[in-house]
DNA sequence: AAAGATTGAGTTATCAATCTTC
DNA sequence: GAAGATTGATAACTCAATCTTT
């Protein structure tokens, strides 16, 4: 990541400052709601991108690899994955072409259901898994500079807006 | 978009668990915090740019035409757009590339420095991006499922993160 | 016919290298 | 030489179309 230097301002701040010079006040601190998500969601991105780059893995394919590491038998279909994660078949089609193409997981038929792929995790993949994750534990998940409660309210306020969406139910 | 159908229980949640069933409790809050962030990042560029559709522009294109609209003369050098949105300069010279093939900015010479180059807004690029301002107000900015003060926190909490990782000062 | 997965085309983002101007 | 922008190569995602199995 190329970082392009720091402002003197909050960017953001200055957003809201003329949404609302520009008579739309009403809305301006939802703009600012999503733009910060956006920004967020970038730093985080970037960050986690970073510290998983030594393990030759994206963030997108480690959550498939810590997906298929919390289930059952360590594989799942691929449709499942795409459920999850919601993306679409084909992200997941490539993501596990490329996690097969490391020796991190294996496509297997199904044997209920022929039209199924299944993924299966190998050995090196779930140790390449857990190995991942100490370092975003420890230098990501516990670094942040948010309180324990004030985590807990942003996951909370988070979920309303997924629960709208229609994310779960 | 095809959206994958909707999950009976809350994905994230479900994460929580199994990290704390891992005996990484003590990071699991963070964790749900980022992967939350992700989902929402997901849902909402989905929103917007499913509205921004019509007005043949991504999310990404509209944040640069705002960011000319709210500027002095209409123009902006094109490092300075990259600083501002916090991406590669690539990644600017394409945005403006597509812009400029869709007449809503012209590339001028910048009679200062020579080094640079000037995004200048066109009064079509200044009507679409208003236009496009409308809509993401009526449909999006204002539909969030959260109240004024909700919305706040969750602006107040992202601005600490967003400090810390260096965005501002 | 419907479900599940894959393929190929099109878009966008990044990075390294290059070119121009200061 | 350094700053600003562009180019070409690469990677990842989505979509529409296709193929296989139920």
């Amino acid at each position: 990541m190329t970082t392009p230097p720091a402002l003197r301002f909050d960017p953001i701040a200055e957003a809201h400052r003329q949404w609302e010079a520009s008579g739309w006040g009403d809305c301006a601190t939802g703009m600012t709601a999503v733009t910060s998500v956006m920004r967020v969601h970038q730093l985080f991105v970037g960050s986690a991108d970073a510290l998983l780059a030594r393990f030759g893995v994206t963030f997108a394919r480690y959550e498939v690899l810590m997906l298929l590491a919390f289930s059952r038998r360590g594989s799942l279909p691929l449709g499942k994955i795409g459920a999850r994660l919601q993306v679409h078949a084909a992200s997941v089609t490539n993501a596990i072409n490329r996690l097969e193409r490391d020796g991190l997981v294996t496509r297997e038929p199904d044997p209920i259901d022929g039209r199924r792929t299944l993924a299966h995790l190998t050995t090196a993949g779930r140790q390449r898994a857990m190995r991942a994750s100490r370092v975003l534990n420890e230098q990501l998940f516990s670094q942040l500079p948010l309180s324990e409660r004030e985590l807990g309210e942003l996951v909370g306020l988070l979920r309303t807006v997924r629960r709208e969406a229609g994310d779960f139910r």
